[in-house]
DNA sequence: GATGAATGAGGCTTCATTCAT
DNA sequence: CATGAATGAAGCCTCATTCAT
């Protein structure tokens, strides 16, 4: 999305932007957020910005896919040592754990994720939320492919609601850890890592052989 | 909240800058939304609107909720004849069919569903949902308690992760069955009922007896 | 086109306004003419220019409306002394004297039928001229009328042609008649009458009984 | 005009240039036509163009010159062979046909047509149009003067009314010919072989032996 | 208590031109 | 001689809010 003139870029002055960009989509979400204040902070001239960006939301839209991805290879990173053919809701456990903790120590992928799954526009949202739904997927089939193939998840469970329900519930997991009041059940905020137990439990009555 | 000069005002006053606003914000959104359109809609001057509401989000929280106290109600008329003792989870797939139901025919209960769960502004969405929290949390507990008195749920389920999760999905049912591209894997836009029906599978899986 | 407001503003400020765009517009041409300089001009707010006109175009078409009204008012003044029964063709080269003395003698309306007839954007100069060619149409209709009523047009004669001729002479002799280098034939610029006689002399031929 | 620099160019650089250019211009008009497109579409670097030409209006004239040079080639290529001495009007009839069909097939031409007739700027318009009117008239009088010759125009007509009234005609024939709405009267966007008849009659009128 | 005109900052986007490489 | 990134002024338009009447 971003045009060839930005990958031509030297890498200070496309950190800039990215930084002030990430600054401001988070903290005031994609249609509050000015492209303005974007251009200003980063140094850059207003034009410059559409050198580099068709327009407003092609700039968010690249900033959401870095910020999946950065997620998604900090999430396989945590994934990959983990005894899923042995113990897979334990493993399961604790990458939602390591996910928590992930968007606890990375306040820019937070807000990026905030700004992505709580986007007041609808047009903008649905956009957006296209450009990052397949990176999701991808992650999340296969931990769910892990599971069948370990036995732990039954062979004729939903998968596609399992798959459905990580969807909604993973960014929730994210938001409501880390944001007072958003969960007024299971105490998330307080306490993330005795919530997701028993989620992750919930999944396995539901899903497990 | 609505000021006292608008409570002594003629009903059919109030009524129409409230069907204004709620057919704006109902196509436009919040913020997109234009005190300009509902003063010149209700037939009403623009600098009155802020005699009756300190400002814009005043307005707008004030429809909040009267929505959730209509949304209620309308559920609690759905779900009054619903065969709860006999047919537990027959009755949830039909009580939420009905609840998505009524999104889809009452556009103003959507728009502020999605604004009250979409608001961008941390604080102003914490705030917001801690006021219509315990609208939803009342409803849903009882529906609980049918389900544990029936039978149908478990007695050693974990029921405040049922309600978690119920506080969940519902908005997001609301949202994802009536507006695009918010849910790719069930297809709960071209077909809620189906994605319905398995949903309450996997409640049944994991809370049922 | 102008709203309510527009009409109920004090005249004063409504002078300014129209005298700030006529002078924009005058001199710049409607796409070129700014809206920024407009307002400045007129000291008044940006915004306030969007209360009395829907946008760019409708302030243009109210502006070349008031022009026209303005000419068709001063040549209906010009022509009904005129002894068009008795001496059409000379009535009418004495009517097109006036014509080009008007425009001579009222700068402002020459800058707006420039403004009208140069407009290089299609899509405006297309809008533009319908507002206004009705007016044109009206008065000349009339004078072709009378030719016919007093013989001297001839009855077997092509009316529309001639009407459609006029419609293109006028504003070039306006033009042509006050700006130098746009007739390299007759000489209108130098002495306008002289081309103007020589006009209605092939009108006569042409159209004369 | 085109600097020394530009005549050295490889021809299918200029090619390309004078191709995109042209394509621009005619779609979009001088105003809104953008040179990053016009770089871009040429595969040239957007400096190249003012290595080339001074400025956008450099540019412009440039191709303004190309196009007079082969609309006036094209129609003395359609003019040759029509029967002038035998059928004067008839054949003048034809050529307008001819020269209407140009411009409906040769969208730049048009454009350029437009843009020279109809520039806004004083100054620019005169200059430019002293710059064409030369072409026009070379073959206007070459046209007046075979009437003259075949006896089908009056020797004692006024030739140069005859020719002034060509240099009007010509231009809004090839503009209200193929752009909707520029005459309201003898429908010439519609059919502009009608209106072409009926001008060509009453110049058989007026100045017809 | 109602009115509605005025405000003016701010929104996104375009584009001819320059100039260092 | 070609390149193309950077510029930044300017474009039109929106809108919540104020305040004099």
């Amino acid at each position: 999305m971003p045009t060839a003139t930005w990958d031509r870029l030297p890498s200070e002055r496309r950190d800039a932007v990215v930084a002030a960009a990430e600054a401001e989509f988070g903290s005031r979400g994609f249609s509050r957020g000015s492209l303005n204040v974007i251009a200003r902070e980063a140094g850059v001239a207003k034009g410059s910005l559409f050198q580099y960006f068709d327009d407003k939301l092609d700039l968010f839209a690249y900033l959401s896919d870095l910020a999946s991805v950065r997620i998604g290879t900090a999430m396989a990173k945590y994934n990959a040592p983990l005894p899923w053919a042995d113990d897979y809701w334990g493993s399961l456990e604790l990458s939602l754990g390591a996910w928590v903790d992930h968007f606890r120590d990375h306040p820019i992928d937070l807000a990026m994720t905030a700004a992505v799954n709580l986007e007041p526009d609808t047009d903008a949202r649905v956009a957006v939320r296209a450009a990052v739904h397949p990176h999701y997927l991808v992650g999340l089939r296969a931990l769910i492919a892990w599971g069948v193939g370990s036995g732990a998840v039954r062979p004729d469970a939903d998968h596609e609601a399992f798959l459905a329900l990580m969807l909604l519930v993973m960014p929730h997991l994210a938001l409501a850890s880390n944001t007072p009041g958003l969960d007024p059940v299971l105490g998330l905020y307080d306490d993330p890592h005795d919530g997701i137990a028993r989620i992750v439990a919930v999944c396995r009555e539901a899903f497990g052989g």
